[in-house]
DNA sequence: TCTGGGGTCCTAGGACCC
DNA sequence: TCTGGGGTCCTAGGACCC
């Protein structure tokens, strides 16, 4: 039986929730930038079309900016993952069972919930609803499988006539779009894969989806054969309602300018290390692995040493075990005249907290109500109200972040105001 | 001068064991 | 001294996504 698999994408995600609070800014061009402000992460429409890419540095497109009048805003994480989870919820009143793919964008099953030519207007009142409710725009592909899916979603944004809302369900239709569908546009072809396919001669979806699946294995192994299988119609990447728990938890930042001193590396990889710990327990989970890491500025090839790994003896979610060895990885990697650019944490071997084996002959030192009441603290009055007393006071590497907007929902003082 | 951060999955290759 | 092969487990690195 052919399936109604549908994702469900934001539109200009981090532009459109800041326009949610400034609505001037509709139809005016709007860019995001990553941390650091250095390059463009999210664009609306009028800046993709002046022909600003992805990832585009600002130092590059600054001329641009000015002369049009772009509207620049710095990344508000707060403000983004919040709006994420309206949207989610509302998406959740039309369908119960989604999957979150990422902060922008879900995945669901229309198949046992409606016959499939009520598919296509339903996706129209779900996105009404959206829009009405949480001021977000969306757009809709349908299909057979995920991939299939994307690529209506994708052909949804760009073909004004389907009104953001594509359905790929019928083959001859299909067949119809797929024949001129770029293969770097399909989902899991990145830039590699593309360049590879192109010199073969397969340069569309149509024409990948021809491919033999004994080709399609031995030149990108199953990665590539199964998605030859979905551009046929055939699922093999199943919908995941249900998701375990995280593999890994990283936090990194770049620095806001150069560092040099042995304190400031310091100060920056416990302050990256609490905000894990914090993300650990958030999620219940505790961890076996914790890798610390710096980074040079590019072409600094005279560091010798970039990582310090430790493996803990019982899974822990202490932030304070976690300091211990910020200070002995500082030690261990730290070289001076270096000129350092970014450091970070990682944490694997990632288990549930309730799932943890204690060692009969290591004393436990976790410190749960101190924790817990850490946590409670900081997030009632703002992260890192309340700190460890060995968190060296300084900010030199902290990062850019000039352009900001207010954090209007999840923050009360920095809630919108209302003019009579 | 200035180019993000947080994830997932897969493979190859080394270490080790029998 | 030289001689095998199969299995598992782990890690680093690649490729990709948003």
């Amino acid at each position: 039986m052919t399936r109604s698999i549908c994702i469900i994408d934001c539109n200009n995600f981090f532009c459109s929730c800041e326009r949610i609070f400034r609505p001037e800014l509709k139809n005016k061009p709007v860019i995001v930038m990553s941390n650091n402000d250095g390059c463009a992460v999210a664009r609306s429409n009028e800046v993709k079309d002046l022909g600003i890419k992805m990832g585009a540095p600002m130092f590059k497109i600054k001329d641009l900016v000015q002369r049009h009048n772009i509207h620049v805003f710095s990344s508000n994480f707060a403000l983004y993952q919040d709006i994420s989870c309206r949207v989610q919820n509302a998406l959740r009143d039309f369908i119960p069972n989604i999957e979150i793919y990422s902060i922008d964008e879900c995945f669901f099953d229309l198949t046992d919930f409606l016959p499939p030519e009520a598919v296509t207007d339903y996706a129209h009142t779900i996105q009404k609803n959206i829009l009405n409710w949480v001021g977000m725009p969306t757009s809709i592909g349908i299909a057979p499988t995920k991939t299939l899916a994307k690529i209506a979603n994708h052909i949804a944004k760009e073909q004004p006539s389907f009104k953001y809302v594509c359905n790929l369900s019928d083959p001859q239709t299909r067949q119809r779009y797929i024949k001129h569908f770029p293969i770097e546009n399909i989902w899991g072809i990145g830039q590699r894969s593309a360049h590879k396919l192109r010199l073969r001669g397969i340069g569309t979806a149509a024409e990948l989806a021809q491919m033999p699946l004994k080709r399609a294995r031995q030149l990108g192994s199953v990665v590539l054969e199964r998605l030859v299988m979905e551009l046929n119609g055939i699922a093999c990447i199943t919908l995941n309602t249900q998701p375990d728990h995280k593999q890994s938890i990283t936090v990194s930042r770049s620095f806001g300018q150069p560092v040099y001193t042995k304190n400031d590396l310091e100060a920056s990889l416990i302050h990256h290390c609490l905000r894990a710990a914090e993300k650990l327990r958030h999620q219940k989970l505790a961890v076996k692995h914790l890798l610390l890491y710096v980074r040079s500025h590019k072409h600094h090839t005279t560091l010798k040493k970039h990582h310090y790994h430790y493996e803990f003896p019982v899974a822990t979610d202490d932030s304070l075990q976690f300091i211990t060895h910020v200070k002995q990885a500082t030690k261990n990697l730290f070289q001076p005249g270096i000129r350092y650019a970014k450091s970070g944490v990682v944490l694997t071997g990632l288990l549930l907290k309730k799932d943890v084996m204690n060692d009969l002959f290591i004393e436990n030192k976790t410190s749960h109500h101190l924790m817990q009441a850490l946590d409670q603290i900081n997030k009632k009055f703002g992260a890192e109200t309340i700190t460890s007393a060995s968190v060296p006071h300084n900010n030199r590497w902290r990062m850019r972040q000039d352009k900001k907007s207010p954090r209007y929902t999840t923050h009360l003082d920095e809630l919108p105001t209302a003019q009579a």
